[in-house]
DNA sequence: CGAAATCCCATGTTATCCCATAGTTAACCA
DNA sequence: TGGTTAACTATGGGATAACATGGGATTTCG
């Protein structure tokens, strides 16, 4: 699982170091690297290992062919999506599509949300996170057992 | 699988590179190159490897012979399909039906969707994204990742 | 014999790989 | 228990290979 919340730093060639602890969630899987893909709802990174997108890519699948939903979600994550390989130390570029999307400069938060994790520039992550931590004490009823997870996200 | 989004350069004699990616998906295959057909839904081309084409075989061959759409289907793919082989430096030459279907000129995207990919016109696909993108943000409950317990990337 | 498509080679640019360093954490031994 | 060593993480820069692209030569087919 995808756990904590780190701050890399990005170098002028682009590369970020993945924390330790996100590499070895896909260490062993089909792809040596993670897969990322800019946020459709806010200015941020989403990511994962490519058993994440296998997922995504069945859930998918099981939509019309010609669904306009469908159309849209494969060209917005897939379209978007860039799988980065872990280089011999661990890091990855990130291409300017990317990094300019979530608006980073300098320094990368990785954040890890169990079963996938996200980029943040961290002066805007910060922001969120406070504006998160509000959102979860309002609806804090709404985590219990059999309900659907997905609100704070 | 085929993912994210690249242009390229198409020359004076139609050749264009296809994304060394996604090269990568189709070697090894049994047919060294891409299919490619013009998209009946709008101005762009479909394109896949050859194991693309053999489901959609099977699909359509599981419908009634007679159908009016299994008879369209046909028409629509496999009789306007090119099989389309790459040169010594994975590059291909699009007939010229194919680059007036999609309005190319100059320049070709490539777009990534997982078992099949896209190419627009640059400017055409930019106008598309944006409309994927508003419509996958506010749709995006209808994508959720099943809450498996354990579901680690 | 002419036109068009295919193959072959050359080149700039970009991305990838490889090595070196520093700080930190964990392990090990006296 | 204290000190020392070893392993790993994160980071920086330079060398190398891969990719995309352009033009020319050769073949194939009408």
């Amino acid at each position: 699982m995808f756990l904590s919340t780190t701050i890399n730093g990005v170098d002028a060639k682009g590369r970020v170091s993945v924390p330790a602890d996100f590499r070895a969630v896909v260490r062993g899987g089909p792809f040596d690297g993670i897969i990322v893909w800019p946020s459709f709802d806010g200015p941020y990174l989403e990511g994962g290992g490519q058993a994440l997108l296998e997922r995504y890519q069945a859930l998918i699948e099981d939509m019309d062919p010609y669904d306009d939903a469908r159309i849209a979600f494969e060209r917005a994550i897939f379209g978007a999506a860039k799988p980065l390989t872990f280089d011999a130390n661990g890091r990855v570029t990130l291409p300017k599509e990317l990094s300019d999307h979530a608006g980073l400069d300098g320094k990368a938060t990785f954040v890890g949300l169990g079963s996938r994790f996200e980029i943040w520039a961290p002066e805007a992550f910060e922001e969120h996170k406070r504006s998160a931590q509000a959102f979860a004490r309002d609806n804090k009823r709404s985590l219990r057992p059999g309900a659907r997870p997905g609100g704070a996200a």
